[in-house]
RNA sequence: CGGGGCGUAGCGCAGUCUGGUAGCGCAUCUGGUUUGGGACCAGAGGGUCGCGUGUUCGAAUCACGCCGCCCCGACCA
């Protein structure tokens, strides 16, 4: 992509009302426009990672066995009256009237309309397990929405939904989400720790939230510090094995959210220098609640026996639009975002520091021909714009490696390339600091 | 939903107390000089002062009502 044709409205002065940093970092790189409360247009930067998020999800989503399907963001209440929800649900719920004053909604969750789905077409065991799953927007009428995306009204969330003929199939299934969500969340370049949590409205007795610590956390989080850094399950790992030694194995060590936190417990369990206790931010949410719905929704299906049963289910969030807030506050410094490669809005970029200087610019055109046929996501910066300008937005916007050619090292042979990471700023010939993007992201 | 604050050019703000017809910085546009870390000079454009009603000869400024947004608390992916 070339800068010249490409929308990047960067903002060098931080608007007033965003108080948090990855707010303040989202507004200044252009990747969100406010358009109300809690509500927010997505500017090209800003989409491009939320699809690379989406992406990831989906690829973790497909290796643990759920399917993709879309459903709508408005609802009939109907659906909802069956479940007993739509009295139960407060005015976090927006509701709305059509034309012929139907009640609907805009969906804040969907657990009726997939059990819907399911029941309409699912009957027998055979069909089981399933797990079905939609990344769509939503809308709960927060009373007071913050924090820019991580706490709007409107936004994209990934949610799955397991059906299966009995408890113990069910947990399994839970297990499944459990260990995709720990790889979902590594790919991400984020450390997500799985912890007990509250079920809330949405019912069942079996759920954990993935948290990240971050110190602009909504909540307050304890956990051993050993959880942190233990590594996801991995690529090559078994979904279809019996997961419960996995998931014991894994949730031996205390993590508990604020609203279950036992003091007391966690000083008998935990050693005192393993105890953390952070802010957190949750990015995901997984619960098990059985026959919640599919009881009053009649949800069933025939089993081995030739006895028909009341599907189990459970339900799996992630929150696909606050992951860019969350992964922002975890990678950033006072010059801008620091994403990690696998969310960056773009891999690589070219930056031109003399684009009216002939050989500098084939150089560039060169450096940017060069990252595109090996398939690199490169922004080439061909603008007018001064160094000092152009360096500092692609600090600004976080572009993981930057290949910078100017006249003077262009004399020598040689252009920069710089990680954003920190560390690396080195001089080398074109064709190698080419190859050495290349070689630092496909590694 | 309780408490507090703010609304003036695209962004950041001053002007409001003490009423006299709107200003600064950045950004934008034109011309020129510049160009390895957010350039400089000269010129230009851009405002229903959130909305409404009222007071007044006169309202960004005073009064009342409404709307919007932000912050702190109680609630949530």
């Amino acid at each position: 992509m070339r800068l010249t044709r490409f929308f990047l409205p960067v903002l060098k002065e931080s608007p007033a009302d965003a108080h948090i940093v990855s707010h303040r970092l989202m507004l200044r790189a252009g990747m969100v426009k406010q358009n109300g409360a809690g509500i927010y247009t997505w500017l090209p930067l800003g989409l491009r990672v939320l699809k690379k998020i989406e992406q990831i999800v989906r690829e973790e989503q497909a290796r643990a066995g759920a399917i993709e399907l879309l459903m709508p963001t408005i609802q009939s209440a109907d659906l909802w009256r069956e479940s007993g929800r739509y009295d139960a649900y407060g005015k976090e719920m927006l509701r709305i009237s059509d034309r012929h004053d139907r009640d609907m909604l805009y969906g804040p969750t969907n657990e009726e309309m997939v059990t819907d789905v399911f029941r309409t077409y699912v009957k027998s065991y055979k069909q089981l397990p399933l797990n079905l799953y939609h990344i769509q927007w939503k809308f709960r009428d927060e009373v007071r929405p913050r924090f820019g995306v991580m706490r709007g009204r409107e936004f994209l969330m990934k949610d799955g939904y397991s059906f299966d003929i009995d408890a113990d199939a069910a947990r399994q299934s839970y297990y499944r989400m459990f260990c995709a969500y720990l790889n979902t969340f590594s790919r991400m370049g984020i450390k997500a720790v799985p912890m007990r949590a509250d079920t809330g409205p949405i019912g069942g007795d079996l759920s954990h939230e993935f948290i990240i610590l971050a110190a602009t956390g909504e909540s307050a989080v304890y956990c051993d510090s050993d959880l942190v850094d233990m590594p996801p399950p991995g690529s090559d790992f078994d979904f279809w094995a019996d997961l419960e030694p996995e998931f014991n194995r894994r949730t031996a060590l205390y993590a508990a959210t604020e609203e279950m936190h036992d003091a007391e417990r966690f000083e008998r369990d935990t050693p005192e220098a393993r105890r953390l206790s952070a802010r957190g931010i949750e990015v995901g949410h997984i619960f098990y609640f059985g026959d919640k719905y599919s009881r009053p929704m009649n949800a069933s299906v025939t089993g081995p026996d030739g006895r028909e049963a009341f599907v189990e289910m459970g339900s799996y969030g992630i929150g696909v639009s606050r992951l860019l807030g969350a992964i922002i506050e975890a990678n950033h410094d006072d010059k801008g975002v620091i994403w990690p490669t696998s969310v960056a809005p773009f891999e690589a970029a070219v930056v031109n520091l003399r684009h009216d200087d002939a050989d500098v610019s084939a150089a560039c055109e060169a450096a940017y021909q060069g990252l595109l046929r090996a398939g690199v996501d490169v922004l080439y910066d061909d603008t007018a714009e001064r160094p000092g300008a152009k360096l500092s937005t692609m600090e600004l916007i976080g572009v993981p490696y930057l290949i910078v050619i100017g006249p003077k090292g262009l004399k020598q042979g040689t252009v920069e390339f710089k990680t954003r990471s920190g560390g690396v700023t080195v001089e080398l010939a074109p064709e190698v600091a080419i190859e050495r993007t290349i070689e630092a992201l496909r590694g």
